[in-house]
DNA sequence: GTCTATAAAGTGATAGAC
DNA sequence: GTCTATCACTTTATAGAC
């Protein structure tokens, strides 16, 4: 079921592929089977076939993007977390580790920067917190391991504040990365156009004098 | 047009009011006119006879939230500007300006704090930058007074740099306001239940640290 | 595994009576 | 200004031939 050569893509590869675009472009609700299947080049039915539903394409579009993105997420972190030297993981490196995998799904060329982003903004916007069931899980363990990390990096935060600073630096990503092009319109290009490794290197910065400017965490 | 008494709405006041709730619970694309008539108790061609088609209907509700908002924002900032005593406005309080009219909206019950948050969500998510013609003007007026006014406060600051985290300021709160019910349920109940008052006060916080630290923001 | 044909339901919009 | 009835279309999904 996976890959094949470059050449012969799967039919269902050749349907996921132009579902993500699709997805990406026009939102989950608004494109039809025939729109996926007249892109991919292959029979209406043959989603019901291979996927058994528009709903289950959707998961499965959803799960082959984001789950790796967060394995990835993990990794990394463990792989700081197991570097000698530091004993305490500076919040730098911790927010570089939830937000490079990001960059490197992109720069790969897994899908275009324009394409994912707007994707991410799809499935955030429409999905909400209904994502599949495979994806869930991953989202708890990097809430506990990442808000754990930080809250090492800066003993003054509490619990509640550290997983709400990691959701702040979420938000931060993930605006940026589907309203990125918006900035530019509205300010009629003096936002610059700024190349993607510069941005995220930004949002770190950001992010990290945010969370390290912790003062009371606690409501109450 | 406008309100008439508490009891007696307008029929197209009915239909502005299930529409938004509506829109803002399942998305733009996904609520059909029959959603939106039987939910307004109202008949299926009203919305065509007072709007004229389901698009102009979403303008309508769209700039009925928004523009009242940023109208808000930019008058707040002018008031804050035109204060005696201090010659340069603090990052806070252009922080300040700049949410406060968000988290009045939601206090005031224009829309609840939850239907508002995916209103948001949705309008960015979906709509992306296609914003009704009555609403883009203002961004733009927006993007120019409150980067001005950033970077009076914080010299360092690039034009272009300014922008960007204006635009980062934006994600935390859009992000926030969409899915901090999310955070709360991929945590399971770890980060609380902060009441939206302090959410704010946290999100400026976060917001005028990422500024405040503001190291080289050109590109090359 | 892939196709055609079609079912069953829902969509936005409108004409025309009241 | 409100209603019913209906048009023209699109949607997902599936049965059944190949």
């Amino acid at each position: 079921m996976a890959g094949k050569t470059e050449d012969s893509p799967t039919t269902s590869e050749r349907v996921l592929r132009a579902a993500e675009a699709l997805f990406a472009e026009r939102g989950f609700d608004t494109v039809s089977l025939r729109d996926i299947t007249g892109a991919a080049e292959v029979n209406v039915a043959a989603v019901n076939y291979h996927f058994g539903s528009k709903d289950k394409l959707v998961d499965a579009v959803v799960e082959r993007h984001v789950n790796p993105i967060n394995q990835e997420r993990l990794r990394l972190l463990d792989e700081y977390e197991a570097q000698p030297g530091e004993d305490v993981l500076p919040v730098r490196s911790i927010l570089e580790a939830f937000l490079a995998p990001v960059l490197r799904h992109i720069v790969s060329g897994e899908m275009s920067e324009h394409l994912f982003g707007k994707f991410m903004g799809r499935l955030i916007g429409e999905r909400g917190y209904s994502l599949p069931q495979k994806v869930r899980p991953l989202f708890g363990v990097m809430a506990r391991r990442f808000s754990g990390a930080l809250r090492k990096a800066v003993p003054e935060l509490s619990e509640e504040g550290a997983l709400w600073r990691m959701h702040f630096s979420f938000g931060v990503m993930s605006n940026t990365l589907t309203h990125g092009d918006t900035l530019q319109q509205i300010s009629g290009g003096r936002a610059g156009d700024p190349p993607i490794e510069f941005l995220f290197e930004q949002i770190i910065e950001f992010c990290a004098a945010g969370i390290e400017g912790a003062g009371g965490v606690e409501h109450e």
